[in-house]
Formats: C-alpha cells, sequence, structure tokens
DNA sequence: TTCGCCCGTGTAACCGGTTACTCTGCGGAT
DNA sequence: ATCCGCAGAGTAACCGGTTACACGGGCGAA
C-alpha cells in the first residue's frame, strides 16, 4: 500500500507539501498540486485514517456501547444516531457489552485512541461504578440512563408519566381492575414504568394495592402471565404490560382461553413496535420514538465536540404519546365487565 | 491523559520495560512488574489503540459497510457479525453508504487504516466497479453479492430456490393461478426470487406467461398490488410476495376487499421476518437466517484474517426453509377456488 | 541598490505506542 | 580465574501521517 511517503517522492517533492496539496490547504502552487494529484493517482494513494487520527488527535468517529444487539429497540437506536453522525461525516464504532456489567469496563477502555466520544447506554449498574469506568477527559453522553451523581448529559424516556397516563386512559375508558405485567425487576425502564402505573391506580383509580405480575419483557412472559392471571382468577378487566412484547405474549394466552380482547379485556403495552400495529385487533400502546433516542443523543454528543459543555442539566426527556387501537376499544367493553 | 512515557517515567524504567509488563510479555521480573502496574493505576493509564493498532498493523477492528440500516434485515447482519467478531475480539466499524452508489467508494476509502477487514454489502452495481473501490490488499467478504469476475468470498441466499420451492409448494395444495408480486427492478435479491417464481410456475406449473405484479419490497406496494390485483380483475387464487412486508401490506389490501385469506387467495411471503407468526392467520413464507449471513460472512473474514486464502470458490450459500403456515392453508381452499 | 516581507517548499519533530537491537551483569562451565 | 550465555532492561527506530519552523527567492518600498 502506498504511503504518502511513497506519494511524494513520486511526485518529486516533500512530504509536507504532499500532504498539504492532498488536503486542499493554502500555500501549493496549482502545478505542484497537479504533480501530486497525478501521484496519488498514479498509485493509487488512499490516506491511512489510523495514523491520521493519531497527529489530529480527532478520529471522526463516535463509540456506541450498548448493553445487546438483540431486537428492534437497538437496531432503531444505531440508526438514529448514524442518521445524525452521517450528517456530521462520523463513523460508528459499536462496542457491545453483551449484557455482561464486567464487559462494560473493557468496552469502554477499548475504545480509547478509536473514538471522539462515547454513546454510552449503562446496565443497570451504579452511577458511581459507572463513573469508575468512564473516561472523564472523553466526552460522553448517556443513553437512557439518569446519570445522577455523574454530571454527565443524557437521553431517557419519560416512562413514568408515559405509564401513568395509559393507566388513567384505561381507567377512562371504564377499566376499573387494571392490572400490570412488570419488566424485569433490575431494569430501571421496567420500575419507572410500574411507579407510573402504580401511581395513576392509586391516585386517579382509588385503588390501594394494584395487582402486578411478574414478567421479564419477553414475549414468553407475557404468556406466562396470562395463564397466571386466569388459573388465579385475578378480578380484571385490562392488562396493561411494561412493553408490547409481553403484550402481544399475553394476547395469545387469552385467546388460548378463549378471552375476547377487548370484548373480555383491554389490553395495552408500551413501546410501538410495527408489530403493533397488524395485530388483529391492533394493539394500543405507548409510541416511543426509538430512533430520536440515538439522534438526540448524538446531536448532544456532537455540540460537545463543538466546544460547547453540557451536563446533566441538558438532559433530554422524550415524552411517549398514548396510541389507541383496538384493543382498547371502549365501546367493546362497556356493556361487558369481566 | 496519561501515556506510555509517563507511566515508564513513575515507574521508573524505560517505555519498552513498561510496555512489556504491561503486555505480559517476558523478559520482567517480578518486582518491575508490579512497579509498572502500580504505576498504571496511579495514573489511570489506558493504552492508546490508535496508535497500538498503527505500529501492530491490526486493529482488531472490522468494517461493516451496508446500503441502509432501516429495517430488521440490516440489524439482524449486524447482530449476526457481532456475535462472531465478539467471540473473536473484535469491534465492528459501521460504515453507512445510505443507499448512495457514490458514497459507496468514499465508505470503502475512509475504512483504510481504521480496520484489517471488510464486510461489504454493494448496492447493486457493476462488479467491475466495486473492484475500482476495494484494495485487494484489505480482506475483504461480500455479502448477499455474487462476486462473479472478482475473486471474493461472498455469502448469499439462494433466492432462486426459494422462490422455486414457494411456488412449487403452491402450487401442490391445489393454487392454479398464482400471482407473483415482484421486488424492486434493480434489485438481485427480487430479480433472482422472481426468476425463481417464473421457472417453477413454467415448467411445475405449465403456465406460460406467469403473472407478474410490480413492487418495490414495501407494505404500501403490497396494499397497491392488491388493489391492482381486485381492480384489474387478475384470475388468482394465491399470491406469491418477494418478500414478507410486501405479503402484509397485500393482505390488509385483501381484508379492505372483503377477500379472505386463504380462504379467497393463498398469500406466501419470502424472509420470516417475526411479525409474520403473528398475523391472523399467519404467513407462509421461506424462512431466511439473516443473521447467519452476517455471522457465516465474519467466520470467513476470521479466516482469511488467520492466513487462509479465500476466494470466489469458498462462496456460501444459505438455502432458505419453507415455513407453511396459515395463510396457505390447503384445507381452507380446497373447495373454493377463487 | 538594498532591505524586508511573504510565498512556496523542505526538514524534522511529533502523535503514542511496539520492538529490533544493544548493553550490562551475573551464574555456571571449563 | 576466564569465558560464555542469557536474562533483564534500555535506546532508538518505526508505523504513516501532520505541522511548526526554517529557508530561499522574488518583489515592492525606500
Amino acid at each position: 500500500m502506498a504511503t504518502l511517503r511513497d506519494v511524494a517522492r513520486e511526485a518529486g517533492v516533500s512530504v509536507a507539501t504532499a500532504s498539504r496539496a492532498i488536503n486542499g490547504l493554502g500555500n501549493v502552487t496549482a502545478p505542484t498540486r497537479a504533480a501530486v494529484m497525478a501521484a496519488v493517482k498514479k498509485l493509487n494513494f488512499v490516506p491511512h485514517s489510523g495514523a491520521r487520527s493519531l497527529t489530529r488527535r480527532k478520529t471522526d468517529t463516535v463509540g456506541v456501547i450498548l448493553p445487546d444487539l438483540f431486537g428492534e429497540f437497538f437496531s432503531e437506536i444505531i440508526r438514529g444516531i448514524d442518521l445524525v453522525a452521517h450528517e456530521a461525516g462520523m463513523h460508528l464504532l459499536l462496542g457491545n457489552m453483551h449484557g455482561s456489567t464486567h464487559e462494560t469496563a473493557a468496552a469502554i477502555a477499548s475504545m480509547r485512541g478509536r473514538v471522539d466520544g462515547l454513546l454510552v447506554m449503562p446496565p443497570d449498574l451504579k452511577p458511581e461504578l459507572l463513573a469508575d469506568y468512564l473516561d472523564p477527559a472523553l466526552p460522553t453522553v448517556l443513553l437512557n440512563y439518569d446519570a445522577g451523581s455523574l454530571d454527565l448529559p443524557f437521553v431517557a424516556v419519560d416512562n413514568y408519566r408515559g405509564a401513568y397516563a395509559m393507566t388513567e386512559a384505561l381507567l377512562a375508558r371504564g377499566a376499573r381492575q387494571v392490572v400490570h405485567i412488570a419488566g424485569p425487576k433490575h431494569n430501571r425502564d421496567a420500575r419507572d414504568r410500574q411507579r407510573g402505573f402504580v401511581d395513576a391506580m392509586t391516585k386517579v383509580g382509588g385503588v390501594r394495592n394494584p395487582a402486578i405480575l411478574p414478567g421479564d419483557f419477553s414475549e414468553e412472559s407475557g404468556l406466562k402471565a396470562a395463564r397466571l392471571l386466569l388459573e388465579g382468577q385475578l378480578p380484571a378487566d385490562a392488562v396493561f404490560a411494561a412493553n408490547d412484547q409481553m403484550a402481544v405474549g399475553l394476547i395469545a394466552g387469552l385467546a388460548e382461553a378463549g378471552k375476547a380482547v377487548p370484548g373480555n379485556m383491554m389490553v395495552a403495552g408500551f413501546d410501538d413496535i410495527p408489530l403493533a400495529r397488524h395485530l388483529n385487533p391492533s394493539l394500543s400502546t405507548m409510541q416511543v420514538h426509538i430512533d430520536r433516542l440515538g439522534s438526540t443523543a448524538m446531536m448532544m454528543l456532537l455540540r460537545i465536540l463543538r466546544g460547547e459543555t453540557l451536563g446533566a442539566a441538558s438532559a433530554t426527556i422524550l415524552t411517549p404519546a398514548l396510541i389507541a387501537r383496538g384493543t382498547t376499544d371502549a365501546m367493546a367493553i362497556a356493556g361487558t365487565p369481566a
């Protein structure tokens, strides 16, 4: 592979001149520039980005560290990030911690010298621990993680408000006994959604101890919840699953037992995955523009890279929107409370 | 940020010793190593991967260049790649050409010096043109692209065989007049699927000019095809869409017109996106393990990086599997040909 | 004519690591 | 006691670019 030295020799100039000509800097006469360009073409020279970024102290790359790559959630985040990054001429370096907290440190460390900034979606570990891993000198924006004590900018979804709104909507549609299917216990999103549900039930529904079934965000666990619900003869006229995936499983479980949705029971989810619209009846849910989570974070990172100083104060909280569809059709349930 | 020189000074040794100690090479006494490690801890030293890869001539990174990041197809490919790459301790550098052929060259060029190898899914351009872009010195595996004249290894899906098999299956289930909804004209996958359909119809079905409606892989175009089909009064008892997305739109269009699936018309797709199982009735389709496309390609790349020489001869062709579901339920259609 | 300035170009240091080669000193063999 | 071998450590070149600074020549001003 040809190096800049080769080009310079071929063109009969010094490396400095070759470099200037190639990068379109001033102080190069037209003939000289032409000679260099000819050499570039002849030798098929392509600048070595690695070497370049070493001196420039700039890699034009942003590291993206996610807990997983499974499912639409992460791919949408990546797409959102890429949308903005591409516009700014930056590349994405993916670091997958594969769910392991331990690998997080390694993933972050291996980014040093490869990226100009970091977009991190931490697993559910203590902020102090995270602070140990992160390099304070490296611009970092957190995804879906309230920095708390750390003074880092972050982008998150207002899960609490979203869950509250959905619960309220179910109550407004006539449901009295709403059951929640929770997400993984250690998951921040899941906890916030559960809090929103409980608070809405208490304050708006006047229910003292709202019913909650365990789940883990998987379709499978939604199915299990349906069985639990029916076998346990838990009185319920609506179920609010902490995510769409579980709602899908839940509906399958209800259908299995001959329960009509929304006829016997209303169902709602959270996330608005594409599948939601295609179910029959279609699934009511809280719409989260996941890609915006990524693009917003990337835009914040770009601002930091441009010299602005952003702290936790400049966090962005995205509010999900209520999408009412078939599974919470109030008309259907009106006459037939379970 | 602390450099190796800082660590060496702090530990009272030379950079060479510090480097050896940190990398666990021999020729370092235990006390010396301990001193270096203490300095590392004290200064919070993290090696600069960029500098390291410059001398090692190894980046532990593989460049992934895709035409787009939209939809499940690409995210599954990335996940498949990551699965294998992570195992081998490699990172993924994403290069998105955003559908533009022109950007392809830039994307590939900007990878030089950043990656050890390339996984490229080229848009539908001439192989000779692609050869111009690619660096012959950089190990490269193509995704979903028959190298043709180039002697590059590639991984692809046998779209022709898949389409042929599905068409055959529809015929076997009693369909006589199968209509195909084609994908984008310039798309290689789409063309192969269409060829498979046409050949099966001709050879197995004995149909001279099988009916084909235009499409572009989008749900929207599937919906349009349904309208075209019904308004045009094209005789049909089965529709084979070139991908699931269009099949979904098609089914919506048929439902709109009061046509029952599979009662009035059987429907089949291609890809087996997750949504397929959840439709009601569930969608028959050709299952493509998209993630394997990525993981297989990555495994081939690793072999090249280990020193093996792989050419077009070592290409892998993945054969999709027929998944018969509700939309092609033969029993339902038996008595009611449209 | 001479001085000073600026423009085009070259030299070499530098980015932050790795590593070939060199050097020193100590233990064992002769 | 002398020599050899080798382990532990250091010096400096190198990876492939960028760029501060030096340098020489041409031109306008005095």
